[in-house]
DNA sequence: GTACTAAGTAATAATTATTATTATTTAACT
DNA sequence: AGTTAAATAATAATAATTATTACTTAGTAC
């Protein structure tokens, strides 16, 4: 179970459950997704909750939204980091490359009229399973 | 007007139109963007026909798919650049470097099980407009 | 140039994704 | 324990996207 490790966050049932069902999740769960999860414990949980907090959560960044081909998907993983990005199968791989993060963020000093907070980078092209076929 | 470049592709009034909007277009326009400059001249376009349209092109590599916050953007922009986002207001300007685009895809080469295609980077951030608020 | 055919289009319906509304409930702070 | 601002559930409303189908057209073969 979650702690309550923000404060001016209040600490809802909900939150924790969507927190938690996060952090577990291997991988990068669509709204839907995480809605089917969390319904498992709350069954009552209503998708426009689902909705809400994801969106509060990644605005307090305690996850972070990535999107994919037009859908939007969560993570809880925030350590920085970049995605590989299957155009076969849709399929998302976090990539983790300090060296990239910072080639990036210097190559990001040079930019004029912007202060630039976060990079990361996606790389798109086939993996193993969709290239055997 | 477009020439008929790539064969295997059937330039119809429809598609010529929509790459020729996007090309430009200096931006990255929202399929409903697309829509509303395409109606200037073909009055009679469906909006069904520019989302296949955009998706076909998309696919033919003729344009590029773009997304933020959950909101699909097209771009005819092929040379290899990188989006400066800010979470302020989501505004989206290009950005060219080779250098990082070299880079990245010397970090790809490490990936295994994968073959990189391409790769782009997003820098996060605030511009200057919204930080003068 | 005319006919043929596979592919594309328009119009619309259907589906899916997302946000808004409102009465009720609850977490956090006295 | 009582208070209150914020969150939730349920639902309605809106926006985004895809599917269906009858009709039209671009490209090719004659």
């Amino acid at each position: 179970m979650i702690k309550k490790e923000a404060k001016d966050i209040k600490y809802t049932n909900q939150r924790i459950e969507i927190l938690d069902f996060l952090r577990k999740f291997d991988g990068h769960p669509t709204v839907e997704d995480v809605y089917e999860g969390v319904r498992k414990k709350l069954t009552r949980i209503s998708k426009a909750t689902v909705y809400k907090n994801l969106r509060f959560l990644a605005e307090k960044g305690l996850i972070k939204e990535v999107n994919i081909k037009g859908v939007s998907r969560f993570e809880a993983n925030l350590v920085p980091h970049h995605h590989i990005i299957c155009i076969g199968c849709g399929s998302i791989t976090d990539y983790e490359s300090e060296d990239l993060t910072d080639y990036s963020l210097k190559v990001a000093g040079d930019i004029e009229n912007f202060e630039v907070e976060s990079t990361d980078t996606n790389f798109y092209g086939i993996c193993k399973d969709c290239k055997e076929e």
